[in-house]
DNA sequence: ACTTGCGTTCAGTTTTTTCTGAATCAACCC
DNA sequence: GGGTTGATTCAGAAAAAACTGAACGCAAGT
């Protein structure tokens, strides 16, 4: 990790553990809090030498903040490089994420339940389910579906709130 | 996975893709699945023999999902397995994790962050940052630990939406 | 048309995580 | 005490994920 105060590379480690606890990889992490704290865009070579990364991780890396919302990437005129800086407003990344990942998720899911009732009701008609069972089944997976319905018309509000 | 309908076994690889989403081992997903569309508490034995996991798996994923308060453990008396059963009401579990494991993690984030302030602060006065980069990290260190600070104060109320 | 300098892709390696089998521990019964 | 049956621990295997170097494609300059 060269060029970088120790400071500086250390909130970008923090942020590679962070976004590591949430399932995402830890380069892409450091990138974002690279950025966060440069005074100035930032090109792929940059990024690479300051986090001891590989070109392609930090492209890769900086493609998939860009798809999260997280950066911007831009270009000077005279120069064929591609300059990156991150998005201030970190509620405003948190925004994105939740209405470009989370919801479609929420959706496909919900969509995914749905196709599982059907299914427990064709088992139920060819017996490998007992009424019983059925009824405690159908009864969870509803209450599931419902939670999850209520959660996608809160999700903008909260949205809203934690901005 | 035996002993377990089509549906079910389904509807615990969803949430064991679904956990890995969001970080946490399949298995461990698949266990709260399993248990959440069972219409009585389960061993651990039948937990292993369902889901295809060995008994360690089964072990060590059912504690975890203890530790976040998704399921409990109860004894009946003259056996002694354990015998174990989801929390019904996700939304309560959801709301369990944020405050165990999301509140916890914030406010850890949050020292470190102080720390750096400081860090940074040294570093400015060794002259390794300029006064131009000085301000711009520092204010931007602010705004996020405002944020979340902000964070923070909102989450019970977040909490007491989504349920 | 050739070279240079950039970003991207991809096959293969490294690292990390998850899972397992065997050993261990603990309660209970005889 | 010895045996049985359950849970847990732990070292190592297996699987998954992240990362890398080298090759490629593409645009701009010569």
């Amino acid at each position: 990790m060269k060029r970088v105060t120790p400071s500086r590379s250390e909130f970008a480690q923090l942020l590679g553990r962070t976004a590591q606890a949430f399932g995402v990889p830890p380069s892409v992490g450091q990138i974002y809090g690279l950025l966060y704290l440069s005074d100035r865009p930032l090109s792929l070579d940059e990024i690479a030498d300051a986090l001891d990364l590989s070109k392609a991780s930090a492209s890769v890396g900086a493609r998939q903040l860009e798809a999260l919302h997280a950066v911007r990437v831009s270009s000077k005129s005279d120069d064929r490089r591609d300059y990156w800086e991150a998005s201030l407003e970190p509620q405003e990344v948190l925004q994105k994420m939740m209405s470009s990942v989370l919801a479609p998720r929420l959706a496909n899911a919900h969509n995914r339940l749905e196709g599982l009732v059907d299914l427990m009701r064709a088992e139920r008609e060819s017996g490998v389910l007992s009424g019983e069972e059925f009824t405690v089944c159908q009864q969870r997976l509803q209450l599931l579906i419902a939670k999850t319905q209520q959660f996608k018309t809160w999700l903008p509000v909260v949205e809203r709130f934690v901005r």
